[in-house]
DNA sequence: TTTTGGTAATTTGTATACAAATTGTATTCA
DNA sequence: TGAATACAATTTGTATACAAATTACCAAAA
């Protein structure tokens, strides 16, 4: 069971910053890290810098690693890129899927609209993060993926305050009809579709995300904010 | 002017993937690289790992770091992915450049005619890395400059071939006008226009890139052919 | 009270020794 | 001769000790 260390940590670590539950910015401490998952200091700064070149941490000469932050500025960039990169992928998943990749996309979008059914506000972000990983890995193009990651992750990052907040009914029952629609475009390779519909869930999402987003003034790191403690 | 043995260490591994010094697909011997910049292996293993999260290195569990391999099946993901992403970098260029940017920009512009006047292969194929790495740079989107770079790396690797190969006149002019109009597009602001040209640099170049790649048949590694020694 | 400077404590970065895994080689048996 | 296996050599991965840099703290002076 407790096979790969590293691969446990890494993981602990992506779950961590995906549900918030280290907010953005926040400082890691290498030798608590390493005491708490029985390795050395070396194979955990190896996990750190991988999981800093995916954007789920931040490192700077001689300073300790943080959380990746989460600015005012990051989420205008994030909306000039978000719609291109998921319709691209999303066309590409339709034209390259397999039938057996469709079959797990179902599994996933059934493990999410039980989670809708719950309240659980991290079990419903992250089985949302997990269907749009498996769209990625249909697309199958190693150029797009780490764009698309990066989007992923803080796509996550910010959709867990809307996912915490929201009511069973109605925004979340329209995110459950995108990803069935979603499929759907997907198994019948309809590739024109398939790019529409995500260029048309950005549109839709844009304004509830920057419901959550734009009051804080510029560049002032969300993670504070959320969570509630300012330096 | 020996600073930083960790960045000299990358920068050299760079140069000698982009410039096929160092074939795709070559293995990397870590006690002779650690001896020969004056590291221990573990801060050179960190340099690994960085550069196999850009796209430069490739890495597996329990075995040895390699240059980033070029196949037919990457070929293909490229052209899936290049005409766009290099049409919103310029788009967003167009859209934030600041004059000390442009400024920038005309510098290596400069350098770039110089390099085509010689007949220096590696030379005109650096500078054409250099001269869209500064429209990354002045797009200013940290979401897609991870897949822009990828792009970038290999954009160069096939392009050092074609640099090569090709004499002062035709293709290379072509090349140079290009760069004349894009630096024109982005300091007018028109986004427009500079996401165009893009696009259309990529329909030209579609076709040179295939003479150079398509003769190789499924999947063989790129990097054996050029070198001249298959394994 | 605030600022400045110096020293101690903590933290990050590197070297090296050791463990684990893979690869190469030789010997044996069919 | 060829395949299989055991053993040796090499290479990758981890732990730990040490060096370098940053941060925290406290005292002294303005």
């Amino acid at each position: 069971m407790t096979k790969d260390k590293k691969q446990q940590l890494s993981e602990a670590i992506q779950h961590n910053v995906l549900t918030l539950q280290w907010a953005p910015g926040q400082d890691l401490d290498e030798s608590s890290l390493s005491l708490q998952f029985g390795l050395s200091r070396t194979p955990l700064r190896e996990v750190f810098r991988d999981l800093a070149g995916q954007g789920f941490l931040s490192q700077k000469q001689h300073r300790n690693t943080r959380v990746a932050e989460l600015s005012h500025q990051t989420l205008r960039e994030f909306f000039q890129a978000a719609p291109m990169i998921y319709s691209a992928i999303m066309r590409l998943a339709a034209e390259n899927r397999t039938s057996a990749q469709i079959q797990q996309l179902e599994a996933i979008q059934d493990d999410f609209e039980q989670a809708l059914a719950s309240a659980d506000g991290q079990a419903r972000s992250l089985a949302n993060h997990r269907f749009h990983k498996q769209t990625a890995l249909m697309a199958n193009n190693r150029y797009l993926l780490p764009s698309f990651e990066r989007l992923l992750i803080d796509h996550t990052r910010i959709g867990q305050t809307f996912f915490r907040t929201a009511g069973p009914d109605q925004p979340m029952s329209e995110a459950s009809d995108h990803h069935r629609q979603m499929i759907a475009a997907i198994s019948a390779g309809d590739v024109a579709r398939a790019g529409d519909l995500a260029i048309e869930h950005w549109n839709l999402s844009r304004a509830q995300f920057a419901q959550f987003v734009m009051p804080q003034s510029l560049d002032v790191n969300l993670g504070q904010w959320i969570q509630g403690e300012p330096s």
